[in-house]
DNA sequence: CCTGGCCTTCACGTCAACGTCAAGGTCTAC
DNA sequence: GTAGACCTTGACGTTGACGTGAAGGCCAGG
C-alpha cells in the first residue's frame, strides 16, 4: 500500500510517516515509480507507535518497541528494552499523579477559601497570599516532573 | 530596584522578566538613565506569576490574577475572574488525574503480563498487543488531554 | 491530451517561555 | 580613565512532532 492508505489507516497524516521515516522508525521499500510501499507489518508498527504516543510516550521512547517488532517478535513489548521503558514511565506517571493531587488539592483549598470569604461578610481569614501557599504546600518537584501533553491528533480528532 | 536584583529576588532571570513585560504582564517605571525601576508590589507580582506556573498555569492563564492585584486587591484570586481559573484548572487537574490513573493501570497490566510470560515457560496468553489494548481502553480522552510540564526553573534548579 | 489525484523532496512555520548572543549605554570603584 | 558590573534593545535559537506550502513527477479516466 502507499503512504496516502497508511496514513489514513493509522489515523495520521502521510507527513507524520515520513517523519518517522527520517527518525529511522518506519522504513519502506519503493516500487518501480519511487512511491513508498508499505504492507501489514508496517502498519502494526505505525499503530504501535501511535498508540505509545497517544499514552504519552515521546518517539524515542517509541524505538524498543518498534525494533522489537521488527526483530521478529509478536509484541512490542516483548523485548527488556520496552519494559525497562514501561517501568521509567510508570514511575513517571505515578510523580505526576503524585503533583497533580498536590495541585488540585491546593486549588481546592484556595476555591474554598474565596467560597466562604463571599459567605461571610467578605472578611474570612486569608492566611496566606496563593503565591505563598503554593510555594509552601509544593517543595519544587524533583526534576522531570509532569508531562503527557496532548498527544497525537487522529485525523479525525481535528 | 533595578531588573537584576527583582530577577534575584524572584529566582528568575532579567530576560523572564522583559518577556513578561512584553506580554503585558508586568510594567516599569524607568530611572534617568533608562534603567528599569521596580518596587516591592512588582516583585509580588512577579512571585505571584511564578507560583501560578509553578503549578501548572501558562503565562495567560496568570493575567486575571495580575489584573487583580493591580487593581489593588490583596490578593491575585480575590477577583471573579482569578477564581474562574482556579475552576478551569480544578477541573482540568481532574481530567488529567483521570488519565494518568488510567495510563497508570495499563502500564501495570502491560508489566504484570510479561512478568508472568518470563516466571510461566515465556507463553502467558497475550489477549493483545500493546497497542490493541491501548486504544481500546483509553479510548480518546477529549480535547485539552493532560499537559503540566517542567514548570517555571527557579534560578537554583538548573 | 488534459485534468485531477496521488506521490516525491526540500525547507520553512508553529507554539511557549524563555536562553543566548551582540552591540552598545551607564555607573561605580580603583 | 578605565575595568567591570550593571543596564538597554534587537533578534535569532531551543524543543517535539509534526503542518504547510512549493515545485515537480507519475498515472488513471474521459
Amino acid at each position: 500500500m502507499r503512504i496516502g492508505e497508511l496514513a489514513e489507516r493509522a489515523g495520521t497524516s502521510t507527513r507524520t510517516l515520513r517523519y518517522y521515516e527520517e527518525r529511522g522508525l518506519l522504513s519502506a521499500r519503493r516500487n518501480s515509480s519511487g512511491y513508498r510501499d508499505y504492507d501489514e507489518d508496517d502498519a502494526r508498527l505505525v499503530r504501535e507507535i501511535r498508540a505509545l504516543l497517544g499514552i504519552g510516550f515521546d518517539l524515542e521512547e517509541t524505538r524498543p518497541f518498534v525494533e522489537c517488532l521488527r526483530a521478529g517478535h509478536d509484541a512490542g513489548d516483548e523485548c527488556p528494552a520496552s519494559v525497562a521503558v514501561y517501568r521509567r514511565k510508570l514511575a513517571e506517571v505515578d510523580a505526576c499523579i503524585d503533583r497533580m493531587q498536590g495541585i488540585r488539592a491546593h486549588l481546592v483549598a484556595q476555591l474554598d477559601q474565596t467560597e466562604s470569604a463571599h459567605a461571610a461578610g467578605e472578611r474570612a481569614d486569608r492566611p496566606t497570599t496563593p503565591a505563598a501557599f503554593a510555594a509552601a504546600t509544593l517543595p519544587d518537584p524533583p526534576e522531570p516532573r509532569c508531562a503527557l501533553t496532548t498527544g497525537p491528533l487522529t485525523k479525525e480528532s481535528r
